[in-house]
DNA sequence: GGGTATTATTTGTCTAGTTGTATAGTTGTT
DNA sequence: AACAACTATACAACTAGACAAATAATACCC
């Protein structure tokens, strides 16, 4: 699948490495074989991205010396970061919510675990979108044992707040006890939710909540998508 | 009249080579060439039968070096789906790491607003990817503020651990101020490195480490490879 | 101090081998 | 007639290794 060349991705990383100041006039690159080992490629490989370089007059080399920037990238594009890209913090309070669905069914073995239920034990699930600026950034399934919160899913409905219809059924304050994070590949119905295509990189977050007492109160995945969203975590 | 394609037996056969342990993880199979000698066939009828195993990640083939078995768990064995996850905690304790290059270069704007330099200023560079049963999991780049740290190559050189890198230049601890998450396609180079196709979904992870002080010493990337790792967060 | 071999490093060049891809043709089956 | 499996050939992209040529650093002698 791979259309372009490697020596052509490693001409764009060095181009990049020129434009944006970690190699200035006059500097010294890596040799030849630091440049292959660090792009796990072999030497000849790199020398045809440096001969690129060097046709388009960024870089000259000397024999026995090294390569050289002989001036400063002028047509590479440094201003492509402007997209919107939201950002949030791990425990995850995103704003704008839609559902998708509400039901209640059985657990699963996963569920019950987390959850401290036996699996088939009933629980309350509900599957939304997650959105910022009307684009959809995550497609999230929260699940809930339907036991304790017989109700929940009426105040879901009227509320896409989980936070909300928590509280509405005696959880006051809930905090994360457990988070699990990982890169996978959008599925055929994922990319369909978040509008990308099928393959594009997701941020798979597995998360639990639990009461003030320890014991949890719901258990949560999320896949965000990778384009539009930066998790941060603020270790204070 | 055998109805099966004879790309299939070959892959079979190869598979079973595998399974049985005549080809290990790691090792090159024999060449396109040699094997449609022996199994006297056409080099393309060898290349189906690879393509085959390659897509089941039995092996991984790389342009001009050869086809190698994958260090993947193999599912030989029908229906037996071992997929061990390596768990690691946030605060990043890997068990093997290998060093790529170690370079000394100016700072680009992020790297010097994240260690609070100016763009420009020197800065060591240590690129290196981090192993687990000797397999890549995850490629990172770490930068110190160079005139900090004047000796830190030379720790570094003679042993890949940043903590102990750092403490022998006087930074007897350190902890994680910010962290950013988000998921990516991995680049060409980036799937040499980790032994994945391009474009399977990684783990983004930028992160600023800071000495008790609050002064910032190191300002890492790393790109996990999704497939193999998952981030838990411990929150205490 | 100054000049000179010596040695290690680094780029330049060459040959050979391997995988990736494209095009065209042959054979057997439905 | 259409299709799938296989063959045949050619070239592009990348790897591997070796050696030559230029440079830079060091040791050494005077």
């Amino acid at each position: 699948m791979s259309k372009t060349p490697i020596w052509k991705s490693i001409a764009l990383s060095l181009t990049a490495d020129i434009a944006e100041g970690r190699y200035r006039a006059g500097d010294r690159l890596p040799t030849e074989a630091q440049l292959s080992a660090t792009h796990g490629v072999n030497r000849h490989t790199v020398r045809r991205a440096l001969s690129d370089l060097a046709e388009r007059g960024l870089v000259h080399a000397r024999r026995g010396a090294g390569v050289f920037v002989s001036a400063h990238a002028t047509d590479y594009p440094i201003g492509k970061r402007v997209r919107y890209h939201q950002s949030i913090s791990a425990s995850g309070k995103i704003p704008g919510k839609r559902v998708l669905a509400l039901n209640t069914r059985a657990a699963d073995e996963a569920e019950a675990a987390a959850l401290g239920l036996n699996p088939g034990d009933p629980v309350h699930v509900y599957d939304g979108l997650s959105l910022a600026n009307g684009q959809p950034i995550g497609l999230f399934q929260s699940v809930f044992p339907a036991e304790r919160f017989p109700d929940l899913l009426v105040s879901l409905s009227q509320n896409a707040s989980v936070t909300h219809a928590l509280q509405s059924c005696g959880v006051a304050d809930y905090t994360r006890i457990s988070t699990r994070l990982t890169a996978r590949a959008a599925s055929a119905t994922q990319a369909l939710h978040l509008q990308v295509t099928e393959g594009a990189p997701v941020l798979h977050s597995l998360g639990i909540n639990a009461d003030p007492d320890g014991r949890p109160v719901e258990y949560g995945k999320t896949f965000f998508v990778g384009e539009r969203l930066t998790l941060t975590l603020n270790e204070t």
